[in-house]
DNA sequence: ATGAAAGCGCTAACAA
DNA sequence: TTGTTAGCGCTTTCAT
């Protein structure tokens, strides 16, 4: 059997109260150090370690945070999860992965099998979080908001683009492109802020609008489906000369389809992406892109939440964290 | 306050323990339907939600499993953690990740803040997980060792590299390369089945082994850190005409430095990467490489750790997984 | 078909 | 300085 803290007290012969206090190293009690020491070792040798679950129910803390995010393919993704893990490990707390995309039937606010975590970090997921945040306020725990489609009811961290997209379509326009279209997925949001921005700056430079859409979404064969549909534009409708892309895998596979039909990038056409994924830099011509603060996404998101535990209370705060176009190679030629 | 079974019970006059048996859906055990009914409604009214902690504590199982891996930056990982979150979800298990190449101090299993999980998943690491089957077997919970470097005194899924990586050089030879590298990270295993398989091919076919090492192992800036050794070698000792990559990072900032050099892929120098991942296709000219079989190999994880969960006294079960070969432009050129 | 009672391992008032 | 006692919310015998 799990040995327990009344084990290590018999053996010490002295309450479990008083080893429990030991082992959670509570300086407030007076406790001589010697005591401290036999239990301590006590502890040790008979291989204690503390069961979570009920400490959790003790206390109602569990030492548990939950990152939502909705599919975790997403190349950046993978950052994310490698940055909030580090935050949530340094403050001793253990992080649970949720992918919400995958997840069948309801929202994850009425799935029972939640495990019940002292706070949320959500990636994105604004129906889930809206969903949520639509609890009465007694059945939630803390929850940030992250990403470009956050949600600024609760504490948020949001990624803006609006940005720096139009820096990157300026940068299109004054590198000569006079069509640029913007390839995104089938089902694109019409607020989404690099639309808007788009629209925005093709109707005050006076040039036509073009979306072409990727079948499928942002999933793995991402970069197949945007190859295959520049190639299919080639032949039917002809190529724009400027390529704003919705992400960067988009961004890639367009561009390798455009190097299967010996166009050339970017003297024929030029291309952005978005995301600031490595992969970009180590194309034969490096992506411009639109690079996301990540660490500092994750930095704030952590902050956000610890004040929250601490001021259960305080009012909702939010930080706008602005993305930063870098171009590259593959939008680099000489002006008009 | 969260609504308990208590309340539920209360709601409908009934004891808890009938509700506690109707939310957990024991059909073993007779009660009308119109019982079920109410209890569910009222259930469903006052917003109930089990608490795992206290679940946890009366049945001793947490459903939650701990993914260990040694540094979530490596590419292919995300693809694991997407295919284990599956598997997890599936199951109506959640998912815990733990980065214990990020951990100071020592290794996990005496780190009391871990969480109580039913069973790990271990990719790698294989300290740590020799470490946690050093515990009496009463502390530990069931593991799964995953990956090229797997142990096999626990129920184990292994990445068997070594037929491919002698696939793969004996097709650098057939394809006229004289002068094969290993470019692998400064601190590689002297046992990794990689490194073996192309010593064993260089002493069969006399050709004198050459390992390149890239400083820094695999940590995000390995494809930097590879460019700049390719182009190193080139100013001072001259470049090989084959490059065998310990993975696919380490072939992309390869590829990346020859193609700084102006040195011409395949036909200067041939390179062959390992992992799979899917940067390597999008390259303009494509590398071979070798791919892992993840999804299979999570599949496998996750049966033997059901299996194990069923059966606690089986005796351990292991599978080898071959990896294969994926010869693509980076390596193809005219025989020899 | 339903309930009473015990207990999972821990923390935290309250006593002594 | 240490111990006693009472839960935390749930599952599970054992009664009825």
């Amino acid at each position: 059997m799990k040995t327990t803290i009344r084990d290590v007290a018999r053996e010490v012969s002295l309450s479990h109260t008083t080893v429990s206090r030991v082992l959670n190293g509570r300086e407030d009690i007076a406790i001589p150090d010697i005591t401290r020491r036999r239990v301590e070792e006590a502890a040790r040798a008979l291989g204690y370690r503390v069961n979570p679950a009920a400490r959790a129910l003790a206390t109602g803390r569990t030492g548990v945070v939950s990152l939502w995010a909705s599919g975790v393919y997403r190349a950046f993704w993978a950052d994310v999860i490698v940055q909030v893990e580090g935050q949530a490990r340094r403050a001793a707390y253990e992080l649970i992965i949720n992918d919400l995309s995958a997840r069948v039937g309801r929202p994850a606010d009425d799935d029972p099998s939640v495990w019940p975590i002292d706070g949320i970090l959500a990636l994105g997921c604004p129906a889930e979080v809206a969903a949520y945040l639509a609890l009465p306020a007694s059945q939630r725990q803390p929850l940030v908001s992250m990403g470009v489609y956050h949600n600024e009811k609760t504490d948020f961290v949001g990624l803006e683009l609006g940005g720096a997209t139009r820096q990157a379509l300026r940068h299109l326009l004054s590198v000569g492109c006079r069509r640029i279209a913007y390839v995104g997925p089938l089902n694109l949001n019409a607020d989404d802020p690099r639309r808007v921005a788009y629209e925005e700056e093709m109707r005050e430079s006076e040039k036509a609008p073009q979306m072409m859409g990727v079948p499928g979404g942002s999933h793995r064969g991402t970069r197949a489906a945007a190859r295959r549909l520049i190639i299919d534009y080639h032949k039917t409708h002809g190529l724009p000369d400027g390529l704003f892309c919705h992400n960067d895998e988009i961004a890639i596979g367009a561009y390798r389809g455009l190097c299967d039909l010996g166009v050339r990038v970017p003297d024929d056409v030029a291309i952005v992406g978005c995301d600031g994924i490595e992969d970009t830099e180590y194309l034969e011509t490096p992506l411009s892109t639109i690079a996301l603060p990540l660490e500092a996404m994750c930095e704030q998101a952590w902050r956000l939440l610890s004040r929250r535990w601490a001021k259960p209370e305080a009012s909702v705060e939010g930080v706008h964290l602005p993305a930063q176009f870098v171009p590259r190679a593959s939008s680099l030629r000489a002006p008009a």
